[in-house]
DNA sequence: TGCAGTGTTGCTTC
DNA sequence: CGAAGCAACACTGC
């Protein structure tokens, strides 16, 4: 989507509402001064294209500069007219926390919308804005030949050479391990979340806490399959709105609608036949939701 | 009212 | 190396 309003537009200027919101490096170091470093490198800068690697969103742009968002949480990246108060402009009501608000479009008026931490004043009008409750998100500038974050990811599950023998070398190498917590580390595969992982694992009739070895090759199969098959259907329908996650127009994904765990706790399990009762417990320090009944411990 | 809970991750400690 | 616990932060809902 980003990659359609994006490319072509030039960078005119950037603000930031709080010193911090730019990182550098590995490891997520914070120094207020960065943000002026970023800002005097992106400005006069223009936008090629938009894509991701994991859970991040690369903004490229030209003489080999990508900018990093990771939204963590509760960040989101919006797209649209926005413009700052002044002296003689007014706010809608509820927007008094942060100056920057949107001109005429109901949709990125949204109370979830109203955090913008970080604004891109870009060509023709518009504008990129980070809006996140948690200041939790993080944005960096890659310069060529640096070393990111982005060097330790594990690889991208929807990718065509991602295969069931690779997903079983990788993950056998943390055979201990409960599988959910195996599936979120982004260092084994890339992009697999809380809401996700417990999707997947409903699906594929097996309990967070079952330890990787001890699972039976076809449930591994299994897993495989629906990792697949979750990430797709979450982009299909561009993305979970269960909290404050927003689309850069604005407007809610749909993936909640089609949760059959997460964030069930005490409802009857949706499988057909199971008659159990889904339960939620703490896993690896991430809330996992999970049938009694069908989903099996190894 | 207070506290658990929250599309996440990195650091510290053991 | 890995696991657990905590920290960063702000808000909602029970």
């Amino acid at each position: 989507m980003l990659n359609d309003l994006l490319p072509g537009r030039k960078i005119l200027d950037v603000w930031s509402s709080y010193g911090g919101v730019i990182h550098r490096g590995k490891n997520h170091i914070k120094n207020k001064k960065y943000f002026s470093q970023f800002r005097k490198k992106v400005v006069g800068e223009k936008i090629e294209s938009v894509n991701r690697r994991g859970k991040n969103v690369l903004i490229h742009l030209n003489k080999n500069k990508t900018i990093l968002v990771h939204m963590k949480m509760t960040g989101h990246l919006l797209f649209g007219k926005y413009q700052k108060a002044g002296a003689e402009t007014k706010k809608p009501e509820g927007w008094e926390k942060e100056p920057w608000f949107p001109i005429k479009n109901k949709a990125l008026q949204d109370p979830f919308n109203r955090f913008i931490r970080l604004v891109f004043t870009l060509s023709n009008g518009k504008h990129l804005v980070l809006s996140d409750v948690r200041k939790f998100a993080k944005v960096c500038l890659i310069e060529k030949g640096e070393k990111t974050d982005l060097d330790d990811l594990g690889p991208e599950p929807l990718d065509k050479n991602f295969n069931f023998e690779i997903f079983k070398t990788i993950i056998l190498h943390r055979p201990n391990s409960p599988i959910k917590s195996v599936l979120m580390d982004q260092g084994l595969i890339a992009g697999i979340g809380n809401i996700y992982s417990d999707e997947i694992l409903w699906l594929s009739g097996i309990h967070p806490e079952s330890r990787v070895s001890k699972a039976p090759e076809e449930k591994l199969k299994l897993i495989f399959k629906n990792i697949k098959l979750l990430l797709a259907k979450g982009i299909k329908f561009k993305g979970d709105s269960t909290s404050d996650y927003r689309n850069p127009d604005g407007i809610r994904g749909a993936f909640q609608y089609h949760h059959k765990v997460y964030q069930r706790k005490g409802e009857k399990c949706l499988k057909k036949g199971c008659g159990g009762k889904i339960s939620r417990i703490v896993v690896g320090g991430r809330s996992a939701h999970f049938c009694d009944r069908h989903q099996k411990k190894y």
